[in-house]
DNA sequence: GTAGTTATGTATCAATCGATATATAATCAG
DNA sequence: CTGATTATATATCGATTGATACATAACTAC
């Protein structure tokens, strides 16, 4: 049924690749920040391509949004899900939450979401929706996790999880906000432990 | 010593006025989705009065960024420093956020800092030191308020205040970050309670 | 009054913005 | 091969950007 030859003339560039690198600069310049020529530079293509394989600006920016919650902004994410000891997990949570706002691999500090994308919420179409589904997303995702935990018996089964899920997103928005206004990485380690125990007292 | 009185020609606007304005723009459409025009018609006044009032676009976006920390952004502060019973100054200070995150009378939300300005960090010189100068500001005031609460004996002398104070601004944070993703009021203040309860346990 | 100083309004600057028209190149189907 | 289809590169569009030159108006000092 999927037919996956393509007509025409083939692509020169990788699509994913290119997606990635417009994100990057969405994610330092913001969305106005951002031109055309800066985009189409680091992407390494020219506008006319740009136009053809994403749309226009505003299409190519809600693409990079949706890259960045597949697959940037869950990291932390997966982390938490698949250590098996809580304790443990929470902290790898937050550890990989510092590390990211400190240094990205892209350049950018802080949350590509919660600095940059945040901005375009009412001034952009299409933005609002998305940054509200990632906010439930994710917290469902910690909330599920914690979940688990009452299953296996080892938090109690009146173990409040959906607001320890939302109390550690805030400290996720926390430390997106630190890490993007240039606080170091040690600075923001120094009450992580004293934060694990709070996120599991009951 | 001082003269007041001024040479020349009086201005027509009020100077304090035209930069709240101006701030309301750059908050809600950012750095550089303001444009002059966006700018000079809120602020009521024209391009040349604007340049001899308050010098090129950035040097007025830094002055909107100043009285934001002098005004605006710390009025939750200012509900937390006022209230003398502890628990209650937790829930002003965070009935005040949650209130400033959903219905700013500007039209915008969130936390000008949090949702505007984050994103020109590293983009706009003199923004960096600014944010960082409010986060320190902030979270000293707050720590002083608990550690007043040590002194009087409320809270035991071996009281986290600092760490408290981080955490008390984390949660604005994600406040702030909700709000300006579109979540109501309503929906904020459910946790709100066990929040105060927490940020004060030991 | 005149001189000096500052603000205002009009008109406009070069540069950059996002976006596209056009022609050419590279692939597949037949 | 031909015809259809899609991507590429060059060149450029009108609109908007941030910023200013200029002449005029309104004030103080003397």
């Amino acid at each position: 049924m999927i037919d996956t030859k393509k007509l025409g003339r083939p692509r020169t560039f990788d699509y994913d690749e290119a997606l990635m690198q417009a994100m990057s600069v969405f994610w330092t310049k913001g969305y106005d920040g951002a031109s055309l020529r800066d985009l189409t530079k680091a992407m390494g293509i020219t506008g006319p391509s740009l136009y053809a394989a994403f749309g226009d600006k505003r299409e190519l920016y809600l693409k990079t949004i949706d890259l960045y919650a597949d697959v940037d902004g869950c990291a932390p994410v997966v982390a938490f899900e698949t250590e098996e000891d809580i304790t443990k997990a929470i902290k790898g949570f937050l550890s990989e939450v510092v590390h990211y706002a400190t240094e990205h691999e892209s350049g950018a500090k802080g949350c590509f979401l919660a600095s940059s994308v945040v901005t375009t919420v009412g001034q952009v179409e299409g933005v609002a929706e998305r940054v509200e589904a990632a906010i439930d997303d994710t917290e469902k995702r910690l909330a599920a996790r914690f979940d688990r935990e009452i299953e296996k018996g080892t938090l109690p089964a009146d173990f409040p999880s959906r607001e320890r899920a939302a109390l550690l997103y805030d400290l996720r928005q926390g430390y997106m906000f630190r890490g993007r206004a240039g606080w170091s990485s040690e600075r923001m380690q120094q009450d992580l432990d004293s934060r694990v125990q709070m996120l599991l007292s009951h």
